[in-house]
DNA sequence: TACTATAATAAACAACATGTCGTTTATTAT
DNA sequence: ATAATAAACGACATGTTGTTTATTATAGTA
């Protein structure tokens, strides 16, 4: 009785799928694919695919599944240091240091990640990514940002507006050939979100 | 002879077909939608569509470029003005004021923006009004952004950062409701960009 | 009002993708 | 060695696409 997780012919299958499913996405943009295209890349039979996974969306789904949980994990571990800080009176250390751990797990992934978040990538993905951090800013139990009583504006924009524009410096940073390294990016996104844009442009003193 | 943009056979049939759209987005999302389910909900026979759209993307890019050139129309109207305030001692006036401009035409079109800019909307739409900000703040000949001097971060970056968190904030707007007007929306984003999001947020003094 | 150009229609077409079969072959675990 | 299982293969019904045909309906005009 084989396990599904060990038989060396399911790993080799699936393997092959994802491999060719991100080479794919690059090439002509997930909505794009078809079945076909994908087995015929991965070099399998059109009915092996689908004895491993529903159709195309579900395979897009589990492997976005496992990148997301991921994510999570590392946001969860640090996310309470990260408000910690920013309450206190020095809050330059910790953000910066949650922004290197997702930019170097982002660098590690580069191929999926810039399949699925890049402009031929899959649109639920994004809304879900959008989704994880606007959970993290906004809902959680010790959450800085819906205990605040001098909020200027309300918080679901605030969130909003952080996990779009984290994502957006992701996507740019992807797209562009990741040509800074994890540790810049990190300083980029924490100088501009600590200081305000206008600021880190130098346009307002 | 009649005018291919006044024969009222014409006119009907697009319009049916542009309602359609708007319905079906926001039912099961633009990838999801066949020609067959347009032409059905529109009440035409599908060699009509065919008559007057390559296929649904076509359809959705002409329906797009009519929205992206309107909000393209308003931001080069208005943004010299916004840069030139910026650069003064008392950025606070003109930005909200382009801000009101583009919200009230959101607001207008609302029934195309969310279903384009919504959870199950198009990414190249998306991806496209990025761009386009991302070229207003970044690209434009006398844009202070690329001639500061003072950046503290690589100006792309910067520009995506504000590009995709006025997006965020936009696409938060319309898929709760737009309970919020398009002034007190202005207000709320000059908000947050001008102060920085931990100002705003009340967590940085 | 009656005419005529043309838009819209119904129907059929080949090409292709999808998802599902049953059968055969190859590989794995015990 | 053998039982269990995955993969490959070919075939099938179904649905969508984009195109084309002959026919009907109708808007603009003389």
């Amino acid at each position: 009785m084989q396990n599904n997780n060990t038989d060396l012919r399911i790993i080799r299958t699936k393997e092959s799928i994802r491999v060719a499913l991100v080479e794919l996405i690059e090439e002509k943009g997930f909505e794009a694919i078809t079945v076909k295209d994908i087995t015929t890349r991965a070099k399998i039979n059109r009915g092996t695919f689908y004895a491993h996974y529903q159709d195309k969306y579900d395979l897009m789904t589990k492997s976005e599944e496992e990148i997301m949980l991921e994510i999570s994990k590392i946001a969860k571990q640090n996310y309470p240091a990260v408000i910690a800080t920013l309450e206190s009176d020095s809050p330059s250390l910790k953000p910066f240091q949650l922004a290197v751990l997702v930019f170097e797990y982002l660098n590690e992934n580069n191929g999926f990640m810039k399949a699925a978040l890049g402009p031929k990538g899959d649109l639920s993905f994004q809304t879900r990514l959008k989704d994880l951090m606007w959970k993290t800013l906004f809902e959680n139990e010790s959450n800085a940002l819906i205990k605040e009583d001098s909020l200027l504006v309300p918080a679901q924009y605030l969130a909003s507006y952080l996990a779009s524009a984290h994502i957006g410096v992701i996507q740019q940073w992807l797209n562009s050939g990741r040509k800074e390294t994890p540790q810049e990016m990190a300083r980029i996104l924490s100088t501009i979100t600590l200081n305000g844009p206008f600021f880190a442009a130098g346009l307002k003193k």
